[in-house]
DNA sequence: TCCATTTTGTAATGATCGGTCAAGGATATT
DNA sequence: AATATCCTTGACCGATCATTACAAAATGGA
């Protein structure tokens, strides 16, 4: 039956991804990760580990794929645009047809993931957003493109929530003119350079 | 060993959400819901029928209860105030001591709810505050007290996606302070009536 | 061609799951 | 006091879970 792999790794994991991503790490079975791969239990323990240990091989890959293209567009000079681009990508991402809802990391992060290895890699993962947010907060600061006054951690904060308010949103069954609204909404609370106040001194 | 019912139903309610908001649905076992409440078996089932009808009835208790009680601040006269301290007062509720991480419908929405009456009624719950957010936008605009060209539906849409991210930010393991910060930048899109432009027709 | 290595498919294991059932005991009604 | 009704207890059921063990098979190197 065999000899050599017959399968790629890459191709694997992203077929595992959905089941993951569809039913939670709990509620995937084994029996469903065989069906969605089309590989038996052999073989996935064999390449993997067990369950624990393929999910975290799934949760590396997902953020340097899916989880990391948005990213891309906080490279762009202009912060502002760079950040709505971010959510937007976000936004389009989910929305594209025949893959399950939400976010595979935000799922996880929200559901009960009974190993504590998952759940500190997925803090893991959803903190190295935080922080890629701080840095692009931090640049629109030091390029004089944000208010003197803003606190980079809390608008970062901020926008890493919005985030994961579009996952949960989208999990939820809100559709993409739902999330755009979001997006929206949350751009107004940028705190362009031309503005005076800084975020939190409002006199209201 | 019994005859009349000798325990009081909202009481275990309230455990068993306990143990629903900790583990998620699926993850949550009788064996646990057993351990928490202090019933056998035969008890729960009998008082409440099986896992899914016991679930419906958490769930509602939780909306009436906990998920009720942050909306009361939405009656003040100040619309703005009033967003405000709500969304304060789910930062502050999360953060009491002993009780589980993030918002019970937001935990569950996001799990893998396998039961579709479940998912139902969960989408039923989140819906109803949508509702009330966007009539809580509607009054504002009726008194005034926001920009005329604001779109009330993408309002109320983002800040419910703004509780969302601070449950999920909160399962995440995020502090009170974070969740503060949240709020300070979500409060910055508010559509003041003293400003000119509405909501999605920024020049940039 | 033949062997060693590695994958693959299948069966079996022990644990846990949600749900059920019969037996027993306490209360309310008469 | 007797009876009927309801609740509780505990054991039990089949199904499913993740995991392991093992044998069959196919390749790569010699």
């Amino acid at each position: 039956m065999a000899g050599i792999r017959r399968f790629d790794c890459d191709d694997i994991l992203d077929k595992a991804a959905r089941v993951f991503w569809r039913d939670g790490y709990d509620g995937a079975s084994i029996q469903a990760l065989e069906a969605e791969t089309g590989l038996g239990r052999g073989s996935l323990y064999n390449a993997f580990g067990d369950k624990a240990a393929l999910f975290l091989s799934v949760l590396d890959r997902y953020a340097a794929t899916e989880g990391a293209a948005p990213l891309v567009h906080l490279s762009q000079p202009d912060a502002r645009a760079g950040l709505e681009a971010m959510l937007r990508a976000m936004a389009q991402q989910m929305n594209k047809p025949g893959r399950p809802r939400g976010c595979l990391l935000t799922n996880t992060c929200l559901g009960t993931p009974g190993e504590p290895a998952v759940k500190a890699r997925v803090a893991q993962h959803l903190a190295r957003l935080q922080e890629v947010l701080e840095a692009h907060v931090q640049r629109a600061a030091s390029t004089c493109q944000i208010a003197p006054a803003t606190d980079p951690v809390a608008l970062a904060r901020f926008y890493a929530a919005v985030a994961r308010g579009l996952g949960a949103s989208h999990r939820g069954g809100a559709d993409l003119a739902a999330l755009e609204d979001v997006i929206d909404v949350a751009m107004r609370a940028w705190p362009d350079a031309i503005a005076a106040g800084g975020v939190g001194d409002d006199p209201a």
